[in-house]
Formats: C-alpha cells, sequence, structure tokens
DNA sequence: CGGTTCAGTCAACAGTTGTAGACTGAAATT
DNA sequence: AATTTCAGTCTACAACTGTTGACTGAACCG
C-alpha cells in the first residue's frame, strides 16, 4: 500500500538516492560516523551496500552530502541586536531539528571532517559577532556565546540530558536571553 | 636511562597496570572510545593485548576503569552562591585537565555508557541546583547551566575552538559569571 | 528490432576488531 | 630443590568493515 508505479530509469534513480541519504542522514545522526556502516544504510534504505558505494563514493563523500548545512542569519548590529539574533537562530534549531545538523554534532567529537566543519563555522560566526562587541574580549565572550549555545543543543538533543529533554525551545529562550545579553556585554550592565 | 630495578612480581604488575591505564586514559580522551583499539592501548603501554584483556577483562571495563571520577563540590546555598560554586568547579576543569574526564567527554555522543555517566552526573547536580532557585523553572535554569558548562569545557579542550582553545581559564570565568548568575536567578534581577 | 546503458544484485577481497587460549620462563612458595 | 603461581608472549578465531568488480535484466535509444 505503497504510494508508487515507478519505473522510469531516472525516476528511480533519484528515488534510490534519496532514500539513502534519508536513511544515512538518521543513522549518522543517532549512531554517529564510525558506528553507522554502509551495510546498515543500505538495509535502512531498503537497497545494496555496492549502490550506495557507486552512487555517493566513499563512506566519507556519502557524510559530507548528507552534513551539508545551510549557513545561520548573519548577526550584525549592536551586542544587543547580536544577542536576539543569535538567540532566534538557537530557537530555529531547536524547533526544527534538521538530521545533516545532528548528524554533523553528533560525529564532532570523533570524526575530524566534522570537527573542523564545526570549528570553521563557529570561528566565521565568532569573528563577525566580535567586530560588535565593545572591548578586547569580544572574541571571548562570542566563543562563549557559541559554546553556551552548543552545549544547550547537544544537551536538548542529542544527550537527552533530564529536564532539557522535553523542554519548550520558547521557554529555554526566555531562561537564556539575559545571559546571552551578559555575554554579549563588553562592560557590564548589572553588578 | 628510565627508572627501574622492577622485578618484583607484584611490583611489575602494578606498573604494567599503571601504564596501561595511563595509555589508555590518553587514547580514549584523544580519539574516543571506539577508534581506541586494545592492540593500540597495548602498543602505548608497552605491553601485549592479552594482558590488557586479562588485566582488566574488557575493553568496556577497561574505560569504565579510566572514566572513573570523583564528583564535584556539591552546591548549595542560594543562587548566587550556587552560580560561584559551579564557577569554581568550571575553573578547576579547565585548569586541571584529567584524561578520565575527557575520555568520557570525547566519547559520550558515541558510548552509551558514557552519554549515561553525563546524564547522570549532570541530573544528580540538577536536582540539588534546582531546589535552591526560586520559581517552578529551576530544573531548566540548572539544566541550561549544566549545558553551558559542557560546551565550555568541549569547546576549549575537545573541539579546540579558535578563541577559546588558549583562553586563560579566569578570563573564561570572569566573562561567564555574569551569564551564570542571570541563569541561577529565577526573578530577572536586571532588564 | 538490435544494441547500449545502467539500476540493482551478489560474492569476494583484504584489513581490522575484541577476545580466547595455549605456551614460556622466572618469581614465589613449599 | 621441587612445585606452584603468574607476568608476559604468541597465534588464532570469528565477526565485521569499506570497497571492488563481475553479473543480470529491464529501460532506453537508434
Amino acid at each position: 500500500m505503497e504510494s508508487d508505479a515507478p519505473s522510469s530509469r531516472s525516476e528511480r534513480r533519484r528515488r534510490t538516492e534519496r532514500r539513502i541519504l534519508a536513511a544515512a542522514g538518521r543513522l549518522f545522526a543517532e549512531r554517529g560516523y564510525e558506528k553507522t556502516t554502509i551495510r546498515a544504510v543500505a538495509a535502512e534504505a531498503e537497497t545494496d551496500p555496492g549502490l550506495v558505494m557507486r552512487y555517493f563514493g566513499s563512506k566519507d563523500a556519502l557524510f559530507a552530502r548528507v552534513t551539508e548545512i545551510e549557513p545561520d542569519e548573519p548577526p550584525q548590529g549592536g551586542p544587543d541586536e547580536i544577542a536576539e539574533v543569535l538567540l532566534r537562530s538557537l530557537g530555529d534549531k531547536l524547533r526544527t531539528r534538521q538530521t545533516g545538523t545532528e548528524a554533523m554534532l553528533r560525529s564532532m567529537l570523533t570524526h575530524p571532517a566534522a570537527a573542523e566543519e564545526i570549528r570553521a563555522t563557529l570561528a566565521e560566526q565568532q569573528h563577525r559577532i566580535a567586530e560588535a562587541i565593545p572591548g578586547d574580549e569580544g572574541h571571548l565572550r562570542a566563543a562563549l556565546i557559541g559554546a553556551a549555545t552548543l552545549g544547550t543543543v547537544l544537551g536538548r538533543d542529542l544527550l537527552r540530558l533530564e529536564g532539557l529533554s522535553g523542554a519548550d525551545p520558547d521557554r529555554i529562550l526566555s531562561v537564556l536571553r539575559p545571559a546571552f545579553h551578559a555575554l554579549a556585554h563588553g562592560e557590564a550592565e548589572q553588578e
């Protein structure tokens, strides 16, 4: 009772590729790079390991395809605007979970390519943020905002930390908001 | 030119066990659970894979031994005291890096036992923190402090994020301080 | 219709893994 | 001195890995 009537060569091909990508995304996100095998991906996609190799070249290349993600909205403006933009980006990540992103995060501690991608992404964002933050600590502040964001997504969606795994994104954001503003401000605003 | 004159059976045994534990700690911390092989541990410890198995039973058991870590100073007091205690704990972790802790963190996204250990440790700390934080959001606030702490250690020592990898622990703490206090406070103290 | 392309299948490769067990020789014990 | 214990070594196994290449049959194109 599935939707089909497949048979057109290019159409079949496109479908299998999509199934493989979806299966790979799921498995990489759940198990990480090393524990995800080509065979398991093929089984999950109901196809053959050989096909996976032929269509994507190698396990590494498949991983790279799955973890292609579009960059965040570039933060700009003053410290407060920056904090709000970053909170909004975090909110998006918490609301609409992407297998690609999760695959990347899941493997970032063990797969060098994933680690490098994260480093590069965060570094670029940092530079933009640092420009807008007064004081010579701009880079450090930007990096710590990144770290906090990372920890939050990791804790909620990958580690499923108690008290965070089911939490409503909006409540998370509202608790985090003052903290992000505090981090974004070079000069102490309270005390 | 090494210090030795080994030969006493129990002494030799103790030494090799220590070498194995040290080697395993280093490798688990650098490469994570899956990519660390018994053979590599044995080679690093200049001994035999068979011995590693005999002395520690299994790879899992060896990992468990290596990642035994003593719990943090239990946080107590009001929100501000709690924030300070947690900052101090973070400072300790940043200043004196422990291979056991790093091995645990490195593997927490791919090795279920490591993930569970982290969850349990953080959950227990959270409960204590939550009691002292006013408002019904105590657990969420506690969890987010944990996530931020996790992200900071991860970003600095495991991922080596640009702008964080070489950062002085005290500067990190001073930037994080207002943010931790903001997170610990149930009622908004600033605006 | 005849020939070509190509999605899909299958079997096999070379290497690595955790783990088990037999063996050796020297320290420990009697 | 005779015997037992045990740290250390070596070999082997069964399972699993990414990857390759030969094969099959149906869709495609002339």
